[in-house]
DNA sequence: GAATAACCTTAGAAAAACTAAGGATTTCTA
DNA sequence: TAGAAATCCTTAGTTTTTCTAAGGTTATTC
């Protein structure tokens, strides 16, 4: 019998704990693999886990929670600082993350520093889509639910060439950050934000429109 | 009994459409599914079958073969070009390229002339992918097989901000045009162009390495 | 080993991006 | 609804980036 698989559940509730044990038991029993499961409910278990498991056992596989209530000490902030993590400290260990964010930009960060070989949207994903996540992702194979797959085609279509400017001014601008708040974030004057900003409505075809349809069309293309 | 779901199988071995066809047969006992079914292989048998269907009854699914040959008028020069077509004359026929070609350039220019729902790789698409495949993508969800996915997953990654010229210049280093010759397809000086290698090269992370570190590189990234 | 192409530097021109300031217009709100 | 606040749109001037042109050095190759 091979070595068994070392598995880390990270998420904060027990329930969707004990749903993915379901699901890699069944595993167990029906595809012929062998698992051994730690688990987390929080970012401060986790890096002990995580801590741990360096020495004696690194992990071979590690569901990840993004929405995380942040570590005692303020420096873990989300599972997403989590995974930025585990990808210094593991160069072998898959990450799959599961969560219940779904906009674009998000996900497009946990791309950035993640870079997860799967990612599911709770929302779309059921039984089946776990035990497939599983298999495929230990067979190196990336697996992604259709709403990371439809960002992911749309990705590759669009050639906007964005910077990190503004992608920033748009995501600013979706949460409503009023113009003459944004030279804090953003380190450009009022006028150059401005200036992106009638260059973004150029670039999506929306000049002369709003602000609202600014942000609509950027998430249209995935881009916000 | 529901309208049968009308589906094109364009490949020019027959061989591979008659494998398709059973496919397809399968899936009729299997899941239910009612299919009517038409092949071609050809750029100009395609486009006939197309013109057709336009007026009387639309494809819903069309498998789709980028290595063709050539339409006689030579108008239609591969499966890509007449994947354009599709897109233009119907709107919501799903499109399934199943092809060898593995390159990302080649993959990247597939997605951006049309963007198909489901996109295999010949080498690493059996039984079980194809009738996924077709599954998921009646199900509007797109279905890609690992290569696909891996380059995918690369480009959102990557924000490299190449424009046109950077991506053309690549290009053109790799089919090893000379660089004194460059200027006449890329509209720059010998200087600028010389330049924006430079600036490759840095974000590249490959400074005063050979041009063939740079071309593998942005392979690797899955630029070129 | 001479020709050819690639590479690098420099100086200057041209274009693009940004700042700052002020006025016009719209939107908010008390 | 009048006044305040925020956005939008100029303009002029500065800084930064990008490009051209030309010439010299270093590899390649025939």
């Amino acid at each position: 019998m091979s070595k068994p698989l070392h598995v880390l559940i990270i998420d904060d509730h027990l329930a969707i704990i004990e749903y993915y044990e379901r699901i890699f038991s069944y595993l167990s029993t029906n595809a012929n693999f062998v698992f051994e499961i730690d688990t987390a409910t929080n970012c401060d278990a986790a890096m002990l886990k995580l801590k741990n498991a360096f020495k004696t056992n690194p992990y071979d596989l590690i569901f990840l929670d993004i929405s995380l209530p942040p570590s005692k000490d303020g420096t873990i902030l989300s599972g997403e600082d989590l995974g930025k993590v585990i990808r210094q400290l593991f160069n072998s260990t898959k990450i799959v993350v599961s969560t219940h964010l779904n906009n674009n930009y998000r996900i497009n960060n946990i791309f950035n520093n993640i870079n997860p070989e799967g990612f599911l949207i709770k929302g779309e994903a059921g039984f089946n889509h776990f035990t497939e996540a599983i298999k495929m992702v230990l067979n190196d194979t990336p697996y992604y639910t259709k709403t990371v797959l439809e960002l992911l085609r749309k990705n590759v279509m669009n050639d906007f060439n964005l910077d990190e400017k503004d992608r920033q001014l748009l995501y600013e601008l979706s949460k409503g950050t009023k113009m003459k708040d944004l030279p804090k974030t953003i380190n450009l004057s009022i006028g150059g934000i401005e200036r992106r900003k009638r260059l973004l409505k150029q670039t999506f075809n929306v000049s002369k429109k709003s602000d609202l349809v600014l942000i609509k069309t950027a998430q249209e293309y995935g881009v916000l």
